[in-house]
DNA sequence: CCTCCATTTCGTTATATGGCGAAATATAGC
DNA sequence: GCTATATTTCGCCATATAACGAAATGGAGG
């Protein structure tokens, strides 16, 4: 009972379904998310905490940079499905299409801006290999 | 997205899963929740309301008694599915089966002692038409 | 070692939420 | 009309939660 609630629970904020919903087939740095939610850099990271201790993302640190991505195959049945359940249930929704078309730019923008944009005269994040823009 | 934040907020409390998964297959009236679930009838009537609100449950009056049932047919893909998914996510769970036999227990010790039990002194829920002991 | 930078942790604050009891409302029977 | 009863609404309270800024931590490079 206490993983479902976990679940179900993570997903009762629109900040962290919005994450979860761009976060699909694609592995983005924290400074992303940052861009892409308009939130302070320790709200963010409180919300991956909820999102990983309910084992709907996995976190690895590239260096400076920790990258997130959802879980993969390796989850468990309850996550897989709630997952899946909100990409069908999101899928023609505006706001999770706007931020579609949001975390493309930010992809594009890239590392200039991105971390620029959090910290004055900050050094950009470096280009991942996962996917374009990620560290 | 309101909507299906409204669902993943009315799942995001424990009292309310448990609520739901009894209410699987068979229509109950708040008093008989209010017995299962070991709460004021207040705090019971709150939690319907956001089922409702939420779309996971229907209501209907039958005289003094009010009766909930889960959403049927009619009800939204990503309703069904959410439902669907507690099911399958909380079919083998101790808290789950363990509620279960409860209801079961409940619904079989039924008028005398469950209104009973909210006001002492209080006429028994009457027999209703849809499963034994709802009014 | 140092400085710089990304992220997390911590402390604070405003708001939301789950619980309760009391009051209000709705229904039934006389 | 009345009384009795089931339920909802309201107000209160304790706790939880989302947001922020500051401090702490971890990693890179010189």
């Amino acid at each position: 009972m206490e993983s479902v609630l976990a679940i179900t629970r993570a997903l009762a904020d629109e900040s962290r379904v919005r994450a979860l919903l761009v976060l699909d087939g694609r592995e983005l740095c924290v400074c992303q998310l940052i861009e892409f939610l308009e939130l302070a850099p320790s709200t963010v990271s409180k919300h991956m905490t909820i999102l990983r201790q309910a084992r709907l993302i996995d976190g690895r640190k590239k260096g400076r940079w920790m990258n997130y991505r959802l879980a993969g195959e390796h989850a468990s049945p309850a996550v897989k499905e709630a997952i899946a359940w909100l990409r069908r249930s999101l899928t023609n929704d505006p706001v999770a299409r706007r931020d579609a078309t949001r975390m493309a730019k930010i992809l594009k923008t890239g590392r200039e801006v991105l971390c620029g944009r959090q910290n004055a005269r900050r050094k950009p994040c470096p280009i991942g290999s996962t996917a374009a823009g990620t560290p």
